[in-house]
DNA sequence: ACCTGAACACCGTTCAAGT
DNA sequence: ACCTGAACACCGTTCAAGT
């Protein structure tokens, strides 16, 4: 039986490299991402990812493009998931956020890491938070958190929800006792957002 | 004139390198920093380096045990400065915390990032927080804030300035805007921790 | 006890050349 | 248009040898 020689173009050479890539991801941390290990493991020359990105900083920008599509879709799953109800509904967003966060630290910390966002990335992040900016602008508009500049309090959200990520990811917080944190966090930002009289 | 020959004993090796590391933080990224580059500049050999650190790791981990020591002097000071009240020492914290944080962003990132943390890792973060942790204590004895564990409330609080400081330092908001959302955080935080009657 | 120099096995990036 | 192979300038780590 004679093995089936590998053709001489790949066909998908950039989608087999960035799914090769996120495997990686997870098995080592985004530090030791090799765009040698990739070609190897993909079963190519070490040069040819070149054709489709020009450096290694393009595959990890496109890797946490990706991220914050696949985060996006995850978010506004959980908040449809959850009902029509406002609560319910930050309450699966804090959820969705700090699961994703965890369960993909090393992306998370590619997605968060770009200092040279490019503009394409900011796209893709403002997207991926578009569903809960809508929420908070509902929950304003029904009266059941205090007024306010959205894109303000969606970021104090958003920050409080990503120091616990992070400090669950850094192993300063027990990942055992994240969803009792994520349920105080929730509970206290809530108090915070409250209309007050 | 004759150039000082360079000592075949440096004397401080260990102390010259992690002055040379941080500085290297600073101008580049954590990313970039190289054991070998690190040498040169100190003017040793490339393989000097191990007798001090057996790896980049043990370097790695010696500038975020001296980043803890650091950061605790610095809310330490920042809360003296602040008199004795309980709301001025906590705003302190908040944006000594937030200062810090964004002004050595490669620091913060190798100091959170240390997956496997030793234990004097461990003891440096704890020794850093302490003064903010009792801080909340008293709060509590002085019915400043609402009872709870003081180590959950001192996490959320520090998650949320965490975040915070992440969200500014991979460039999603910007630093002008640094001192107002610390407040805005403050509020909301004092907000939540309100005694409930 | 502390440092050097050569060696080893890796990198990312470049570029002429192949298909 | 896409990929290869050799080359270049770097790494971290190891280890015999020097002072």
């Amino acid at each position: 039986m004679s093995v089936a020689p590998r053709p001489y173009h790949h066909g998908n050479l950039r989608a087999a490299l960035l799914e090769s890539a996120e495997r990686a991801l997870v098995e080592e941390g985004a530090r030791d991402l090799s765009l040698r290990d990739l070609a190897r493991r993909v079963g190519v020359s070490h040069a040819a990812p070149r054709r489709h990105f020009p450096d290694k900083r393009a595959l990890l920008d496109a890797l946490a493009h990706d991220g914050f599509e696949r985060l996006g879709e995850e978010l506004q799953s959980a908040m449809d998931a959850a009902g029509g109800a406002f609560e319910p509904r930050l309450v699966a967003f804090c959820r969705a956020y700090v699961r994703f966060a965890t369960a993909h630290a090393a992306l998370l910390e590619l997605m968060f890491a770009a200092k040279h966002r490019d503009d394409r990335l900011r796209d893709a992040s403002a997207h991926a938070f578009a569903a809960p900016l809508q929420l908070i602008s509902d929950g304003q508009a029904a009266g059941e958190i205090a007024p306010g500049d959205p894109e303000r309090v969606g970021t104090l959200a958003l920050a409080a929800l990503q120091g616990l990520a992070s400090l669950i990811n850094s192993g300063m917080i027990e990942s055992s006792d994240r969803d009792e944190l994520v349920a105080d966090a929730v509970e206290r930002l809530l108090l915070g957002l409250r209309p007050r009289h």
